[in-house]
DNA sequence: CTGATTATGAAAATAATTTTCTCTAATATA
DNA sequence: TATATTAGAGAAAATTATTTTCATAATCAG
């Protein structure tokens, strides 16, 4: 914790009762406080804004701005770092001030980034980037939040000329899976890896004699099981009420590894191929007159 | 570097004369400005106070002190983070081996999640959340990459009961917004803030009379001007290679903060829906006897 | 060259902060 | 017990900082 907000924890002793209330509510949100005025902090811990500067100039500040900036800098360098517990995911319960959804949030998306970079295993990875570097064609499955993802992919694998289709509708699925054969690749994406149309597109490629690779929550699932290739996120939300947001930035964060390492592999095939289609989006706008 | 040096560099060419005195001074010794009164740094640079706000507006920020305490954040951010990967936004090159490529993107991820975090205005945020919760109905527009983001506010909103939409297709959109109306809400999401498509829809949405709600880079764009509330995340990329994925991390962060915003804000006519359609969705699975 | 637009600073208005002064209540002392 | 003393607090005045308004100068398009 910062050195202020420890100054304030620990020396409250020292304090006089204004003083207290005064430190308790900039410990209970200083996010917050960093974008008060004076008078605004004053009047929410029913004190004198008089008695704030003093304060301030207790605690060697040149005043209560000056406070504030001290404040907001250190608050940056706290939350930079939450070694605190390790992987903290908060749950967030009605009527919570948007400050502390902010923090909570920040918190869980740091956290699930994390693990999921320490859960990564690099020769899997690798293999799997090498099958999607020299796959004929490669198909995208996920339904739901999990479509979400493989759309990303599926936007970025485009742009760099790979051959390859995103399907959320359930029956295309399995009708482009069928049609998979070996030199192929199926890519299915699930956050609870027990999605059954996933998984049936999958089974499906597999049979074909197409190579599987699997985009789950960690842990054991159907998907993973079924995968050549199973890769994971972390997994530690309680899914249903949170909309699996962490998993899903986690799960980008896992895309966004094995397009880099695609890229990375084959940069003189790609990176003309990226660069051309960002080229012509801009020059197709250009050449734009009014709207439409 | 934080988002906010990295605009007063980069976007110099959109900066009257008086205006780039003061950016060049702000880059020189930006911790020093975090100390100053506006006079005092108006005095250095050899302009008026009166140009010193008009800037911080320009923006984005409430005023100049807001603009000091974003500022002392970000600086804390940028020598927060020496371990992991130095300064914090890596670029990615030609036969990297994995490992670089994973560290790098995880420390590109983290510190987009951050800087965005800290670029937050928690009013603004709440206004926004205030539209979205009593909006008659929501537009959400997005191309490209951004459609992405759009697209899983869409998921969620949906499980809400919001009535909503998000078109990918530009002719959808212009069609859509015209049949906007007062107590109605347009969202457009535009990595650079420039995508014509996009700000044609959103100009057309506000004249016909919805709220306007833009999420872009940050740094002044089209859109965010437009926008009745302007929303941004965190920029520092250079878009064209890397295709832009720390930014749609980041744009994702806030969508999730929004929604957990609505949600926490409405949690009794919320949440029920939200498990509602959880059930719904379960239910429906095990009734199927077999595959698709 | 003219009119319109934009950029800028001076000064007025407003808002925020700090200081001063006063009052209160607590403690010590006769 | 009564009174002096003192630290703590706030009200209001003073100061300072910021923002807005308005007038002017510079720039640009026609």
């Amino acid at each position: 914790m910062s050195p202020i907000l420890h100054a304030l924890e620990h020396e409250q002793a020292s304090f006089s009762q204004m003083e207290r209330k005064l430190a308790e509510r900039i410990l209970s949100s200083p996010g917050e406080v960093v974008h008060m005025g004076i008078t605004e902090l004053a009047e929410q811990c029913g004190i004198s804004p008089a008695t704030i500067t003093r304060f301030c100039k207790v605690l060697h500040f040149k005043g209560f701005p000056d406070f504030k900036v001290k404040l907001a800098a250190e608050l940056a360098h706290s939350d930079a770092s939450p070694q605190e517990g390790g992987s903290s995911y908060q749950d967030i319960v009605a009527g919570n001030p948007l400050s502390v959804i902010v923090e909570a949030m920040q918190a869980n998306h740091l956290t699930s980034i994390r693990d999921t970079t320490s859960l990564l295993d690099l020769e899997r990875l690798q293999s799997a980037i090498d099958l999607l570097c020299n796959a004929r064609r490669v198909d995208l499955y996920g339904m739901a939040t999990s479509s979400i993802v493989a759309q990303d992919f599926y936007q970025k694998l485009i742009r760099i000329g790979v051959n390859c289709t995103a399907f959320a509708d359930s029956h295309m699925q399995i009708t482009s899976a069928s049609s998979l054969s070996k030199g192929d690749v199926a890519f299915a994406v699930s956050y609870s890896g027990e999605t059954p149309e996933t998984i049936d597109a999958l089974a499906c490629a597999g049979a074909s004699g197409a190579s599987t690779i699997s985009l789950t929550s960690y842990g054991s699932s159907t998907l993973a099981t079924l995968a050549g290739i199973p890769l994971f996120s972390s997994s530690l939300e309680q899914g249903m009420r949170r909309g699996d947001m962490a998993s899903r930035i986690a799960q980008l964060h896992i895309i966004d590894i094995l397009f880099t390492g695609m890229v990375s592999t084959r940069f003189g095939d790609f990176i003309p191929k990226l660069e051309q289609s960002y080229l012509n989006v801009q020059h197709y706008r250009h050449k734009r007159g009014g709207q439409s």
